[in-house]
DNA sequence: CTGAAAGCGCTTACAG
DNA sequence: CTGAAAGCGCTTACAG
């Protein structure tokens, strides 16, 4: 029973009679053997393990994303490496390195600020990289990201058509925060419907969400609506015009992004715009897998849908 | 220049000069080198890896203790594998059975019900193994979970103090619901003080928790307390309660568990027993290493304290 | 201080 | 249908 006998049984490769197979099966029943992965993934390259490396892990979406990725993967029969950058490019590239160490095939990344560059070293050296978020320019490189133009574009518009004149938006710190609406078209959006636009940046939390509305309340007494960054800070928003005396929606209408669970169970729910984790999921497995079939090749990003969801906050 | 002695440098052995040592720094930096974890894991049998398997995904308090034991980890210098059973004990199966053949030095698992002797199995053949929740009897295996029993006390404490008669607690079908409070001691604690007691078992989620409710009251109309087994599970009961007419807390008293975020945004805030996951990650990481560093001992559970969080709901 | 040999557990390419 | 040889990229144990 040579060894590359047992190896044609274990990976259903045929060129063997019945008997010896089940000789072999029965062994390996009896002894508990499980072929090494590591041993077989020296020499064949393929180490049957992806990497999964996120910024913020608290953000809900992320959660998400990791739960359903994690299915994608157990269905290609890989296991996944799960790794957060904290939002610094300095432990990103650490944890890229590690993961490069342990030869992965692949990279999910949802990138810290300004790290195309440390991405595309990688991915130059053979790793496909699926980049969630913020598009890299690079082979080897797919990217997938939500439409927050559109987002943006629905959330503004329907402040405008319930009356609001003076809107504000509350940003993230976290720059290009990949899951946050885009900043950049607001005057474009904003520019003919003759409606003002203050924009703070605050952390992405509820308390950041809160200082984030006395701030645009410093600028502009008379704001009756805001657009967060996030649920969260929707949510710490809400809170604080209340304290201030505010009713929300009467007085200022306050649109979230993400909807996470907590925002249909907020008093007022959250009206917001809904990013689906499950359809990036599942985008962001096919991508990693075409990258893997067909590596080398530049690839357009693949840009996901999202929905207003109207509640009782906006 | 050997392997040998490239070896020796990239591993800090010493046993080099310092020139042949920057000879070889050079080298690497230049051609971009990086040791190959699987090659070096075959001959140390240190992977430099572990595992984390979890079942429900969607509870919060997983999500912080994934966070905070890869942060654990990366600073023990280990990558972590994430995967989910989704509370199915065949899919457990297949995902230990994976990690092991991956060669991970140590899994973190928080176990589905009657999964005992399947973690037994690999602790058995060496495998360090930190069962969250549920106690485990086996070598090689270390229990770490919180003393929910002490939290169901001060809960329910806390309802009679306020003067609740007529306590209902709705419990998880997924049965030894690690992270929810212990069910059985119900009796003992309840028995002195001449309350009543009903309970039902319910899915984990905000309907389930609405579900919950109905089915309570119509064991027991006069139902003034609650506790629940997470607060997803509250926040739904809260909702039930009010459906029907009753305020909460006047009328009755609603407590979760977890401290999830949401628990203190909802309205009314939810009194609740807190977990705290940093505790739990560190507790659990600091178990894996002790397993690691000093295998085959049978190892005392370690219990972790709770607290109750006092807010609006009851 | 440096290196040649052997081997971790597999698979690839070949020979019988 | 089955197996002996070579090698993936490292480290361990030994010799110079």
């Amino acid at each position: 029973m040579a060894p590359r006998t047992v190896s044609r049984v274990v990976n259903d490769e045929g060129g063997y009679s019945q008997a010896t197979r089940q000789r072999i099966l029965d062994a390996i029943e009896e002894l508990g053997y499980r072929p090494n992965l590591l041993a077989r993934g020296l020499i064949t390259r393929r180490s049957g393990t992806v990497g999964l490396v996120v910024g913020n892990l608290t953000d809900p979406l992320v959660l998400a994303l990791a739960a359903s990725a994690q299915d994608s993967f157990r269905e290609q029969g890989r296991s996944m490496f799960f790794a957060s950058s904290d939002d610094d490019a300095d432990r990103q590239g650490a944890v890229l390195q590690s993961l490069w160490s342990h030869a992965v095939e692949g990279m999910i990344v949802i990138p810290v600020g300004d790290s195309s560059r440390q991405l595309a070293d990688y991915s130059r050296r053979g790793l496909p990289i699926v980049a969630v978020g913020s598009p890299v320019e690079a082979r080897n490189v797919a990217g997938v990201m939500f439409d927050l133009d559109a987002g943006f574009r629905l959330a503004v518009r329907h402040l405008l058509d319930t009356g609001r004149r003076s809107i504000g938006m509350i940003g993230s710190v976290s720059s290009p925060y990949a899951l946050c609406p885009g900043e950049e078209g607001k005057d474009e959006v904003l520019g003919a419907s003759g409606a003002g636009a203050q924009m703070v940046r605050v952390q992405p939390t509820v308390a950041g969400g809160a200082a984030g509305l006395e701030q645009l309340l410093e600028l502009e007494p008379d704001l009756d609506g805001i657009l967060s960054c996030n649920d969260l800070v929707a949510i710490g928003a809400v809170g604080a015009a209340r304290a201030r005396g505010r009713r929300v929606p009467e007085d200022i209408g306050i649109i979230g992004c993400n909807d996470i669970e907590p925002a249909a169970l907020v008093t007022p729910s959250l009206t917001t715009i809904r990013l689906d984790a499950g359809l990036l999921a599942a985008a962001v497995a096919a991508a990693l897998q075409g990258l893997i079939d067909e590596p080398g090749e530049q690839r357009d990003p693949v840009v996901l849908p999202v929905e207003l969801v109207v509640r009782d906050s906006a």
